[in-house]
Parts: structure tokens; sequence; C-alpha cells
DNA sequence: GGAATGATGTACT
DNA sequence: GTACATCATTCCG
């Protein structure tokens, strides 16, 4: 079994727009329960930055409130939240304490786990897996459980790449939000089939 | 207390 | 392309 050793503290200390750029091409872990090796992976090809109360988008706007608690504490933790009454999603909280920024992870390349993914998801495809943050989601098992998560030494770790590869960044407009929605705060890797529609 | 809203996904036309 | 499921949070009164 691969190493599975978190990134550092360091990497989440940046702007949300940094880290969202430099999240792209890392792993996204869910260890499994009890053992030190990662039951499911996915290679991170979306990512959206929601900034801090000045963003009229972001969660952080209102200022901190009980659901968006773990956006104002700790970088490195993760942060999830409802969303349409039946969906979840998944943030990274990156910056600094208080600030109230932090990454949206859109979508995911199934690297390990598939077979568990596919049974969450109802759906066999590869690319129907973790092409949108409420799929990945559901294709990883996470939940409101996982609010607050330490991405360091938790059950969700985030992994550097594995291998380099040469694929361009584009940088586009934030999906599925009224407010601030010319931004272009949206990044993922050219080309790339997991990627959301 | 009540109403509107939303960082989505699926099914159906 | 459009409809709809479904509910916590937020904002207004």
């Amino acid at each position: 079994m691969p190493a599975l050793s978190a990134v550092e503290a360091s990497f989440f200390a940046g702007g949300a727009v940094r880290v969202a750029r430099r999240l792209l091409g890392a792993r996204l872990a869910v260890l499994a329960p009890g053992r030190g090796e990662a039951a499911l992976i996915g290679r991170i090809v979306e990512t959206e930055a929601y900034l801090a109360r000045d963003d009229l988008a972001s969660h952080s706007h209102p200022g901190p409130t009980r659901r968006n608690a773990s956006m104002f504490g700790r970088p490195g933790r993760g942060y999830v939240y409802r969303i349409y009454g039946l969906h979840h999603c998944f943030n990274v909280v990156t910056g600094r304490e208080g600030v109230g920024e932090a990454v949206l992870v859109r979508a995911l390349e199934p690297l390990a786990g598939l077979a568990l993914m596919a049974r969450r998801r109802g759906r066999d495809a590869p690319r129907e897996l973790c092409s949108g943050p409420a799929k990945l989601v559901q294709a990883l098992g996470i939940g409101p459980e996982h609010d607050g998560v330490d991405l360091l030494r938790g059950a969700i770790r985030i992994l550097p790449p594995e291998s380099r590869r040469r694929e361009r960044v584009v940088a586009t407009t934030r999906v599925g939000i009224r407010k601030a929605a010319e931004l272009p705060l949206r990044f993922y890797l050219a080309g790339n089939r997991f990627v959301s529609r």
C-alpha cells in the first residue's frame, strides 16, 4: 500500500485563490476506518474559491453563524454543508483563522475505491462517480459529521500529487451562484474528462 | 413566526 | 432545456 502522508499545514495558509489552484492535481482521500490506508482516493480536477465576507456568494458573507463556523475556524479543516435540502458539499478552509475563506471541491478523477464509489452512487461509469460537488461527497461517504475534520490527521486528508502531469489550469466563473457571478474563481484542469458540466 | 432562498442532481420532454 | 425533490439557514416583520 502506498504511503498516505498528508500535505503540510502551510499548504492551506494562502488565500483561497492560491489554494484553489494548488489543490488541482492533489488528492482527496477518505481513510478506511481503523487503518492507516486510504479506502477511497480521488484526484482533484475542479475547485472554486469562496472569499471572505466581502464575497457576496461566500457562505462567510453574513459573518460567523452556526452553519459556517468551520469556515471561520482553522485553515486545513473541512467545511461540510447541506444544499438544496438534500445534498452536501465539501470545502477546504484556507487562509487565516477568523477570515472565512474556503475552497469548494467540485470534481475528482477517481483513483482508488471505484467499486465502493459506484455502489454508493448507483452508477458504474467512472465519469459519473465524482463529477460534481454533491456527487463526490456521496461517492466518498462524506457527511455532516465531517464538518470541521482535520485534513492533516483526520479521516479525510489532502495528499500531494502522486505524479507530475503537465496540465494547464483554466479559470472561469463559478457555477450555480447569482451574486458575484462574474468573478473568475472557478478552476479546473484543461481537457480533463472528470470535470463537472 | 413565516417566507424565500440556494456553491445540485436526476428524470423527463 | 425544464421541472422538481426537499430543508436548514437567513432575513424580515
